[in-house]
DNA sequence: CAGTGGTCTAGACCACGCA
DNA sequence: GCGTGGTCTAGACCACTGG
């Protein structure tokens, strides 16, 4: 095993054993040179990634932590319809229901299948200040959020997460009757413009998210 | 501005302002260290943070590149019920329903209440094995998790969020209809070991979950 | 098999923050 | 002040992998 990586698996070993608590100080840089006869780089190197993945927090002068677990924090994966619907053995479809153009902005609203059965209500803007080559886009055979990921570089964006009642519209659109729904809205920009936003509805019983949570993994 | 820092935010802002567009080669580590003047352990450094920030892919023998945007993930926090009710200015209480154990587990039911108003249910289950201290604990002043928060060192986390009806029961503890309700669900392990989990069912309109994403911030 | 990134050494200066 | 981590230089060897 290389020097560092041995140092990092110590280190975080001894932190995820519980044989070093939230808030004991981890040794010195200079002492781990010695103890493990390696560069300061080495060390440094080593005591950064367990710093980035939230396990020690480093203070000048102090030394370094082990820090206190944040409450919760997990990575969710928000991921593309046609991949989930496809992952369970289900043929995907996209069915266009409008689309029109307001306000500078093209307003689409469809409809994802899976197999034979309705599965999300998507809403979808998409800024044409933003994505130009939109306006000449129908959205009749390919869903708006994989027509905009071949297109649109890196942005920001911001998820929010709710239940909510459908409307008797939205109960009917996905063939169910007025039960809990999972709404998931994206908001998205590119350097402080917004580029798109979507809100995708889904019968409750139909689709969730999970999120794993490993630190430093 | 200290040179490495230079060198990342340069590349990093031709990534985002869309100069560099997924696919691209960005240029060799050797012509970084030309262009910039500085040491080839500086640019290793800047590519490895916009690496680890998922901006770049990074391949031997080929070079590094502008990655292609992940379909959507965002960092999910699950904070403190206790912090989020005190952060709009409600009072938080925690209300203990029912203490017993079973198969060496701890469960725990109880209401989260903000201002007088029930806020969400919790069902949890806390592993004896894991924590032995909970055996004497009898959670009726202070919600579980509160209570694990300060005992239990690193561990690893899923979570699953779906929309759900409320049973009559639930529905009656948290004095709503019966109308949507957010779930969130988490287990904790150490080390491959349960320690807990946890459910916690909030009414659809007091609670939504927001999750924002910034790539490489 | 040649060139890339991955990792390492052995030094150095600096900025911060506690005393 | 002074010791810590933060950053940097100028080298070096190695492992992987694409051409």
């Amino acid at each position: 095993m290389k020097p560092g990586e041995r140092i990092r698996a110590d280190i975080e070993g001894r932190i995820r054993s519980g044989e070093w608590k939230p808030g004991d100080r981890i040794p010195f840089e200079h002492e781990l040179v010695r103890s493990y006869g390696c560069s300061r780089a080495t060390v440094s190197k080593a005591l950064e990634m367990l710093a980035r993945a939230g396990l020690i927090e480093r203070r000048r002068k102090a030394g370094s932590f082990v820090a206190h677990p944040r409450v919760h924090s997990a990575v969710l994966e928000v991921p593309d319809l046609a991949k989930v619907v496809a992952e369970r053995g289900l043929a995907y479809r996209w069915q266009r229901l409008k689309r029109e153009v307001q306000d500078g902005n093209v307003v689409v609203t469809g409809l994802h299948h899976a197999g034979d059965e309705p599965y999300c209500i998507e809403q979808r803007e998409i800024s044409l200040a933003a994505v130009p080559e939109a306006e000449a886009e129908t959205f009749a055979d390919e869903a708006p959020g994989t027509w905009l990921l071949k297109r649109v570089p890196w942005s920001e964006a911001r998820h929010r997460i709710s239940a909510v009642m459908p409307t008797a519209a939205e109960a009917r659109l996905l063939g169910i009757p007025r039960t809990a729904c999972l709404r998931i809205e994206r908001w998205t920009w590119r350097g402080g413009d917004p580029v798109t936003s979507v809100s995708q509805l889904f019968p409750g019983d139909r689709h969730d998210l999970v999120a794993d949570f490993a630190p430093g993994a």
